[in-house]
DNA sequence: AATTTTCCATAGTGATCGATACGAAACCTG
DNA sequence: CAGGTTTCGTATCGATCACTATGGAAAATT
């Protein structure tokens, strides 16, 4: 992707606002949307209050950006995993495989950042937990399509229900997370992945037995 | 139980406590602990502060106690499962069946406070969250131990890991509760349920066939 | 160099947070 | 009734919340 800052005139920006944003999702993945102070971003961020502002609008602003920039960088594992040329169990399991690795990254909080988000939150804060709550169903929406898909090659049986699958893992990957949150470490989520999978129904075998 | 309150003498409460509590237990069910603001329970229990504060000692306190009656009156389903005479493949389906009617009551907030109550959390809360974490681990360990049980009877595999798959077990209703939280019908997570019991290994027959 | 534009740092905004001081009111024990 | 005790309602407490007004400093444009 190019750069396409604008090129105006005018003081030019004392930090790397990518740096900033970054320490920014640290942040929220670790402690959620409301009980992120501007105080702990200050601290974390290195920045002072109106450069925060001038460079992100406002905290729910930011924490917009944040949710874009996790999901740019923390999660490729899933898209990888769902559109890579191979059986549908196994798209799966890489899926799942790829989420115990993620939630359990070394320097990295626990937990998936659209779990740890705004789980619940207060009113003031609706729209926020709405928008994590949106990234939870589309990824349940693309696990769907992804065995829908599988359905239609013959990967699984006719009377499968894509979307009663699709919300099991999906439902997994949240318990992952939590798990993750909890101390759980990489290779016991990597066993939560493997006990899930087994819930799939076997491969059928196209031809040949 | 005995109401064994100190009978001296003073002015009378002028509201139930056990009342307030429920009050105050569905508010940080649906909102958290933190987001939970004195002012939203005020008006939920009908109280002034000073009430609260004579009542419940402060915010902390109260919320402990809500985690307490929570445990006592809105999950009894997992004590239930756990302990009835059957065997293990039943106990966990009536577990994980259980939760899937408890997660989405009508009337109810979706979910469990144990997981909704402080997934993540400030600096200052970080006591609260790992008292919620306290109460998930407890969980999990309870599931291991009728695992374990249902191992030494011969319900389960000899090589088959107890720990592993009361992690599974646990993450997958903490999947759920999430999933209860995004808007899952009963239905939908019952079936979450029963897909999630395929998992585990198939009952051994002890004599016959 | 003059102008324009943007950012920087300091300090502080009103609102809300959890929690209380105070004195009157209501009960029990003598 | 008087004395002791507890809760009541009212009015707030200091601290922290997200956020910004202000004015000077620094770099690009002219």
């Amino acid at each position: 992707m190019e750069n396409l800052e604008k090129a105006r005139g005018g003081r030019p920006r004392a930090f790397d606002p990518d740096q900033a944003l970054d320490a920014a999702m640290h942040l929220f993945w670790e402690h959620g949307y409301e009980a992120t102070s501007l105080a702990m971003l200050r601290e974390a961020m290195g920045l002072t209050p109106p450069q925060i502002y001038n460079a992100f609008t406002d905290k729910e602003t930011l924490f917009r950006k944040a949710l874009t920039r996790y999901h740019e960088t923390e999660i490729g594992f899933a898209l990888d995993a769902l559109s890579a040329p191979v059986p549908t169990r196994e798209a799966i399991r890489r899926l799942l495989q790829g989420a115990a690795e993620a939630y359990s990254r070394p320097g990295k909080p626990g937990g998936c950042l659209f779990v740890s988000g705004a789980l619940a939150a207060s009113p003031q804060a609706h729209a926020i937990a709405d928008e994590l709550k949106a990234y939870r169903k589309a990824s349940e929406a693309a696990i769907a399509d992804r065995l829908a898909k599988g359905q239609a090659v013959g990967d699984l049986p006719a009377g499968f229900s894509v979307e009663s699958f699709a919300k099991y893992i999906a439902g997994v990957m949240n318990g992952m997370s939590i798990q993750a949150r909890d101390g759980a470490s990489s290779d016991e989520l990597r066993i939560m992945a493997q006990t899930a999978l087994a819930a799939l129904p076997p491969e059928e075998q196209k031809r040949g037995a």
